[in-house]
This record gives structure tokens, sequence and C-alpha cells, in this order.
DNA sequence: GCCAACGTTGGC
DNA sequence: GCCAACGTTGGC
């Protein structure tokens, strides 16, 4: 059992959309940085932890607990010409992009960011970071515990 | 909208 | 393989 957390800007897939969705569960499609990638391709499994964390908006932060729901397999996007995420050097023999599926666990009140940057308990967390980046981050199961425990009002 | 930080590209 | 140029991310 593995923590992720999991950018999502909520122009494109907010927590409200995600909770609207059939069975509320969204493929993680568009990730084309590799490292990202070999997270959800080698490392995740079904029933991991996720937090939805709402990305490039008025107020970021972690809006939601989710869940890893499927395998990683090749994303659709990557072989769709009109598609942003198109990949002209993917092929369906050597697909260069994979996604899982997330499913909604509970929406929650936002922890901002500003609150996550309180708690000594997180500071090591990689979306605290200087000039982080990266749009899917593990979790110590510690700081999973601490957030979900502690933070998450019931 | 600004801009620092980072990842990728491509010429050499 | 180096590294400058470029594009993107994402908080503010």
């Amino acid at each position: 059992m593995r923590y992720w957390l999991m950018k999502s800007e909520p122009g494109d897939c907010s927590i409200d959309d995600l909770a609207a969705l059939p069975e509320q569960s969204v493929a993680w499609y568009g990730v084309r940085n590799y490292q990202a990638r070999n997270f959800m391709r080698d490392q995740m499994h079904v029933g991991d932890g996720v937090l939805f964390y709402h990305s490039n908006c008025a107020v970021p932060g972690i809006a939601g607990i989710a869940r890893v729901s499927s395998t990683a397999y090749p994303d659709a996007t990557q072989f769709k010409r009109n598609s942003k995420y198109f990949d002209p050097k993917a092929t369906q023999e050597t697909p260069r992009w994979f996604n899982v599926d997330v499913q909604l666990v509970k929406k929650i009140g936002l922890i901002p960011l500003s609150g996550l940057r309180q708690h000594p308990e997180l500071e090591r967390m990689r979306i605290l970071q200087r000039g982080n980046r990266l749009s899917i981050t593990p979790l110590d199961p510690a700081e999973w515990k601490f957030i979900t425990h502690t933070l998450v009002k019931s």
C-alpha cells in the first residue's frame, strides 16, 4: 500500500467534476513527464491512497481523498491526432504514456497549501519543496496518516 | 500577468 | 555528451 499526491487543475478536472463522473472515477490521462509516468506504470497498485490536489488556481490545496482504481494502461490521448496530448512518437505497439484510473473516496474541506506549510510534520512533502513541479509525488505513510486523520475534519 | 524553477530539445 | 534555448508549471 502506497500513498500519492496527484495534482489536477480544477479548470480541467476539479473534485466536483470527479464526483459527477460515472463510478466517480477518471482516467488520469495527459501526464507527459517520465518520472510521473513511471510512478503510475511501475509503482501504483489498486487501492493505493491518493490526495487529490487542486493546482494552478486561486486557492491551491488538497480537495479530496481518492484511490487508485486500476493498474496502468496506455493513455488513449497519445494516439489522438486532434488531442493536445497527442504524441507522434507513440505507437499502439510501443506506447510511451500510461495512466491509471483514480476514484473518489470523499471530498473534504479544502486544506490549502498555506495550511500544509504550518505543520512541521509535513515539511518534507515534495509539494512543499521549492521549485517542485512534479504532478504526481509519493507520500510517506506518516504524512498520509497525519493529513487524513488529523487535518481532515470528519 | 509575472517569473523562478525545472524538463526537454537539438545543434555541435 | 554538453549546454543554450525554449516551453511549461504553478504559486503568488
